[in-house]
DNA sequence: GGGATGCATTGATTTACATCAAACCATCTG
DNA sequence: CAGATGGTTTGATGTAAATCAATGCATCCC
């Protein structure tokens, strides 16, 4: 495990009150069997705190801020797999060995627990179960997306799509947001690692955005989308 | 729901003698349970049984041969996400939808579960929410894996990483199967889809693996890999 | 202020793979 | 048998994106 350290609380208190977190679904009478396994931790920006293939000790719910995680090659290539919002579980492994790296994009509160006081949690609380399962259901489903987007997408229907799912990303369905302002945390090459681009590759492709007048780049980590229509012409393959 | 027909047998019998079968958890003495909501279709090869965005109202256990699931554009590009073995398990949507498509490549059977039937099954069945819990973790690594393929290597490493994967598909871990040899009952039209390539580069790439002496390509479906080391250096990002 | 440092952007060139095109080789069918 | 069909292989050419290479532009720190 690296990056264990960080400020820890005595107790993970802000997952409790996020909605889809995974302790919400402990019924509050059953808040203190919740406070023996869960601890919190703020992770710094850059701070890893899974390493890929290390024994799997620890389960995580994010509770604010933005994780990538992260699968690599020998040689350095990076490949990250999803960046995982707060309500976000991480650590879901079956194996004893994590099969992804974890990594804070900006400052991260996690709540932390062990595996084992997890499954007997898992006994105990059938909820939970079921909300895993959910949580896992879904995360499939944005998986097949990923593979259809790195598989068979363009550069820029792979760019549009991104900004498209962040749009949605963290709101409930059929909702826009605040007018296609986004924030994006993350950076061109966390982006491209993202979408198996090169950073070159997203920068060019935004300016292009920029001069078709689809969006607007904004100082620091700011974009604004002034047409969802072009953008989702262009990400399901057309334009 | 595209296919629906096929042979039909009164009651899922397979799927109850398989290992790891969804149906295999359930106690022997409540078999009759499962007799109510379980049926089994026969899909022949090519023909398609789960249409992407079609209301998803039934889940699968495959319990022989092998299905193909993809996602695709609207101009026709096709990804295909997995191939599904025996044992594994469709339709797991929160989404009232499927989120992708599957079409037999063999001779398939299918034990076919309504979604409605299975939640009952779900209440009364700790233990298959457990298995359901472990497949889609599994599932999700093997997405994970196929991510870091297709953003990230070339196509020599894809095929390599395509025939390691087929040699342990379907066994137990730690074994190596009948000395090399595959069967892939998938065209090179499948396997470019799913690697996120075309047919030509996967039969160039083939073609240079048994220039190499790294494989044997045979009639019809047959291959025989000659050198695991030398398709493991491959995968791995060096050679 | 004047380097460093760490992203981001833009331009020139290269290349891995796609595309276009032609055989090849089974199996099937009238 | 001839011809059609569907998958596979191999070759010639094109191109989208990678790579190589500057330059720009913040923030940080001495």
């Amino acid at each position: 495990m690296i990056g264990s350290g960080g400020v820890q609380a005595d107790f993970c208190t802000t997952c409790t009150v996020r909605p889809n977190s995974v302790c919400s679904v402990i019924e509050p009478g059953d808040i203190s069997r919740l406070a023996e396994v869960a601890v919190e931790s703020i992770v710094p920006p850059g701070r890893g705190f899974i390493e890929e293939g290390a024994p799997a000790t620890d389960f995580f719910n994010v509770t604010s801020g933005t994780v990538k995680l992260f699968k690599a090659l020998p040689d350095g290539r990076r490949q990250i797999t999803g960046f995982a919002a707060p309500g976000h579980f991480l650590g879901l492994a079956v194996s004893d060995s994590y099969a992804f790296g974890a990594e804070a994009v900006d400052t991260v509160r996690v709540c932390r627990f062990s595996r084992e006081k997890m499954t007997e949690l898992l006994d105990d609380f059938p909820k939970l179960e079921r909300r895993l399962l959910e949580e896992a259901s879904n995360e499939l489903v944005a998986a097949q997306n990923q593979m259809l987007l790195l598989g068979r997408k363009t550069a820029r229907e792979r760019v549009a799509s991104f900004l498209l799912d962040q749009m949605h990303a963290g709101l409930p369905p059929g909702q826009d947001g605040n007018g296609g302002r986004l924030h994006l945390p993350m950076t061109r090459g966390d982006i491209a690692d993202y979408l198996g681009l090169t950073i070159e590759t997203v920068s060019r492709t935004l300016s292009w955005m920029r001069a078709q007048g689809m969006i607007e780049v904004g100082k620091g980590y700011a974009i604004t989308v002034l047409s969802v229509a072009k953008l989702e012409v262009l990400a399901a393959g057309n334009g």
